[in-house]
DNA sequence: GTGGTCTAGACCACC
DNA sequence: GTGGTCTAGACCACT
């Protein structure tokens, strides 16, 4: 379900938290589905709990997993209230990107169709 | 002219690095223009020379700056061709953060807008 | 495994860096051969560990090692897809050295010669 | 005559040594012709004298040019018998190349095609 | 213990 | 004075 690879970039526990993040974005993990406990996905991937832990608590203080002590942790309800802080910083890493795809002479036809593509995966998963 | 900030995120060499991408992007910066010197910029931001030293090598390398022995540090003509690298990053870069918005539920409206100022802008300073 | 000498030209980094490349594109390290770690071969070369590191980093910055903080150093799957810089790098070095014996006087055949050495070795690595 | 430009890397002096290596191994400039003298190029280049002085230096302690005091420097006999280390110098370095670009999956044909084009155009300046 | 960042201070090459 | 390299030593994040 989750791959770690160093050619990702990142720390571990940055790609396990954003492999959660694509699998919650892209409908995979539904609503109040469970996620691996910690002791198993660390066992999976052959990675030490501490990084899993880690992970699991920054989706949680994003707003993306909610955890229950003896029951283990799940997706929550979202997009979120809480998120507003979140869209903002999105924008602008969107903003800063866009302006610097622009000075390297890229085309505007590639980065619409980004975004289409972006906006048509979630459609294909609202259905 | 360039500020420096723990909230901004990043080690203090990326920071400086961002920020002189920034200005040369938005075209504050003209091609040729001289940077401030190593030594004068780590006496401004209060930093070691070597940290700037390495955010201009690393500008440099990146085709942003080119710099001359005894001579000083300079804006290169640019777009610096076929940077299929860096164009790849920020592509990427984009993606994520358009996925994250779709799926934080902003208007399509909203990204497409952005991109349409990245790229009016471009156009502003080519003139 | 390294050796260094102020006559082979170039500063220690770029020593460095130009030994653990020949390695690899010869195939002695292999891929996802771990390196020593910066210290060791710091204190196995009488260098600094800032020296070593920014080796290290250049090699990871042209793709040919990884690293992951807290384990180690690594080389990369190669050949690392499309790095057009340092191709052309090597073919500018490359018409600049053919140039220069044409000149000297060097005959043609020595120098096809040379590169069908260049390939064949390639072909024996990938068996 | 000769230019100079950031782009092309290396420090003045080198670029300077560069451009007349070029000039000479193309038979631009034939045996025996008169170089310009340090004074003049150091003035239409816009450099330090002492930048021109060094390059010649280099040239002379190269082969490629001879000094007659109060007369000038001009283009030596070539290729002399002293270029032996030369040689065997640019031989290695074609040899780095090649496996570099070997490696990095250069197209073989490429390379050949680079010599082909290194000796003709020593053959049509021959004649 | 590993890589990554930063400071402090020195020396060199170049212009 | 400018960029480039190197040493020495410290601290942090990650595993």
């Amino acid at each position: 379900m989750i791959n770690l690879s160093p050619a990702n970039g990142g720390s571990l526990h940055e790609q396990i938290e954003a492999e959660f993040k694509r699998l919650i974005i892209d409908g995979i993990l539904e609503e109040n589905a469970q996620l691996p406990s910690v002791r198993e996905l660390s066992l999976s991937l052959t990675v030490n709990p501490n990084t899993v832990q880690r992970a699991y608590k920054t989706l949680e203080a994003d707003g993306f997993i909610y955890s229950i002590k003896g029951k283990g942790s799940f997706v929550s309800r979202l997009p979120s209230a809480a998120n507003i802080r979140l869209s903002e910083e999105a924008l602008s890493r969107l903003r800063a990107a866009a302006r610097e795809l622009a000075f390297l002479g890229a085309e505007k036809a590639a980065l619409l169709s980004a975004i289409d593509e972006a906006y048509s995966d979630k459609e294909g998963n609202d259905i």
